[in-house]
DNA sequence: CTAACTATGTCGTTTAACGACATATCAGTA
DNA sequence: TACTGATATGTCGTTAAACGACATAGTTAG
């Protein structure tokens, strides 16, 4: 419990429902802001999932919580370089940018595991009979 | 609507939770009564998923509502050859057997392919930095 | 007899997702 | 200038699937 990037993941909070699964995805990169979260989720689905804004803050939320993600400490914009365009007028206004934790990267290897794991045993069933 | 064999898949029937879907993959190969799901989900999910009979039966109700699941005609108990055993002391109980419809065969496909394409996107995504 | 297993079911609670609504800035254009 | 559409964050009430607890009953084995 102290140390939280080395705690096994809890079977609580897996399986991962689609659209947790597509903020985690989102933001596997690099850290984003909820609209860009909300964006590139529809991109990474090939615009199957649609993220309510609902959806997506009350995720954030709970993630922040369960240490899945967090704040990141500087919102102001990171370039390749490393340097921060403070003084530019880049910023366009509140932006809150959230990264994975790496309890939440675990949390995303996790899940995707277990879904390789699922396809694995489905493919098997229903393999078995169709010869 | 009136010959729902053809029908597609609706949008709202998919993703499947964990639960919903290991039942329709118990029931893939052939047809079982509500405790033998129970069992079979167990030994599928490796231990995983351990339905309580108020997720399953609950479960059943509703895909028998939407027409993945329907009631087996026949409910004796019937071996390979396709003979039942009705005058022996074979069937212990009421038991009511469900199995897979065609459209229901169908939500099963699609949610796996889901997956798999889901998959696909998270190693792409995933590999991208990672080299 | 009794404990474990087979078998089906109900009911109240929890929780993530969902849809609707609200607010505000910024860019382009009619 | 006024309006539209995109960017950006957030709340709130509702829905639906899963979950846990409880209930019932026949069967099997020690």
């Amino acid at each position: 419990m102290i140390n939280q990037e080395f705690e096994e993941v809890p079977p609580e909070l897996t399986p991962l429902r689609e659209p947790t699964f597509f903020i985690l995805l989102a933001l596997s990169k690099k850290r984003k802001h909820g609209y860009a979260i909300l964006k590139n989720v529809e991109t990474l689905s090939e615009g199957r999932v649609i993220l309510s804004t609902g959806t997506l803050y009350g995720a954030l939320a709970r993630l922040l919580e369960q240490r899945v993600i967090r704040k990141s400490a500087d919102d102001s914009e990171e370039d390749s370089s490393g340097s921060k365009s403070r003084s530019s007028i880049t910023v366009v206004r509140e932006r809150k940018y959230y990264e994975l934790t790496q309890f939440g990267r675990r949390v995303l290897e996790v899940d995707i595991n277990r879904m390789g794991t699922i396809l694995a045993t489905a493919s098997r069933e229903l393999g078995k009979e169709g010869i």
